[in-house]
DNA sequence: GACTGTGAAGCCATTCACAGCT
DNA sequence: AGCTGTGAATGGCTTCACAGTC
């Protein structure tokens, strides 16, 4: 494999292809070609090839590729053999909502431990998980040694429990709060905004329909 | 103002630009630089000055940004004068959480219309707006004159939900099931896929500390 | 004939560097 | 002196087009 540097978009489409590829698996369907990747995720055969291009050879010249072992290999590319120990700060709608979320545990993602600043969620259970106090970050983050720390908390607290979970030596950090979290370059992070995507939409609609001329 | 194509990336940094000047401007500050704004954001200050060019000239040399001035400049170009009209459909936790989520509101995004297969939940309020059965949606989102579909559904009914929305006329999708919709083109359609950005992550983290090699 | 894998070309976004203004 | 606005340069991702394989 050569030491090419991989596009983050390349990793998304990736996860998004490796979706895709279950699907076909569960329909019992065996094979497919890249403009079959391609239609189920959005993108251009051309696209998915390359994609694949970057991680190795896959698939089967005049034939295309075999789905489970494809969908296999994409599973390792992105290190999801094991399970992934998630840190959940926040355990509001939004908190409650990831944990629920029937995705993650299909994926491989676990929470691990829970965090609240609320003196009436504190000693509190969600899905046999007890609820800590925000000062138990640090210590509790290590000793479970949970991997992802996922943020959900305004965006005022946001940066604090940042520095926390860091402390307590997490490895990445999904943020949904709505700020710009500084952490050493180790620490791969990830902002999910809401109202960004909704504002990228509002933008794109009265574009198109011409609101305010 | 030159017509130009605008990049889906400079849009949603303008809307992280626009929440940090909020806050500065909650804090009390009246004037900012590139650089200012740039490490609230995350970029340097040639990415804020070259995306604010695209929209036009908002600044003094050698001074800097008016902050109130440039937010409503920048909420302007993102539509955001006008109060939008969401469509929720599926209020499982997700939905929830949602409709919950202090930012829609706060940001001028009002849920107008929520659905719902599930006969316990058909008839039910949440903040005030009842919940209809799924197939009321064309009706519903023509009569109440939704303009953003938000699908919050299992990823096996999120083509017919869009395709509902569509007919009832709806402008824009978000998306939270994981799967490709195909829509019009006219339809602008964006995807929050939450296991997508974990694996982005796993896929990282895995990278740096050497999982499998 | 069908489809993969890949160098080359094209395109788009970011960064640089500096002229222009206060 | 300090900072914006912008053409030019750079870098990176995507598309094209075709040789290679089944």
């Amino acid at each position: 494999m050569k030491i090419t540097k991989i596009p983050v978009a390349t990793i998304m489409r990736m996860s998004v292809y490796s979706r895709f590829l279950t699907q076909l698996n569960h329909d019992g369907i065996e094979m497919a070609s890249s403009s079959d990747i391609a239609d189920g995720a959005g993108v251009t055969s051309a696209q998915v090839r390359k994609d694949l291009a970057y991680f190795g050879e896959f698939g089967i010249r005049g034939v295309g590729y075999n789905i489970k072992e494809l969908n296999e290999h994409i599973r390792k590319i992105l290190h999801l053999g094991d399970e992934w120990r998630l840190a959940l700060v926040g355990i509001g709608s939004l908190g409650r909502a990831l944990i629920m979320h029937k995705g993650f545990r299909e994926h491989g993602f676990a929470v691990n431990c829970i965090f609240d600043n609320d003196p009436a969620k504190i000693g509190g259970f969600f899905e046999g998980v007890e609820v800590l106090p925000a000062e138990k970050i640090r210590e509790a983050v290590s000793q479970k040694k949970a991997d992802i720390g996922v943020i959900c908390v305004p965006a005022a607290q946001a940066q604090n429990v940042a520095d926390a979970l860091v402390e307590g030596g997490i490895k990445a950090i999904l943020n949904f709060a709505s700020v710009n979290l500084v952490t050493p370059p180790s620490i791969h992070v990830r902002n999910v905004d809401l109202t960004v995507q909704l504002e990228v939409l509002t933008f794109q609609a009265g574009e198109s329909i011409g609101r305010y001329g």
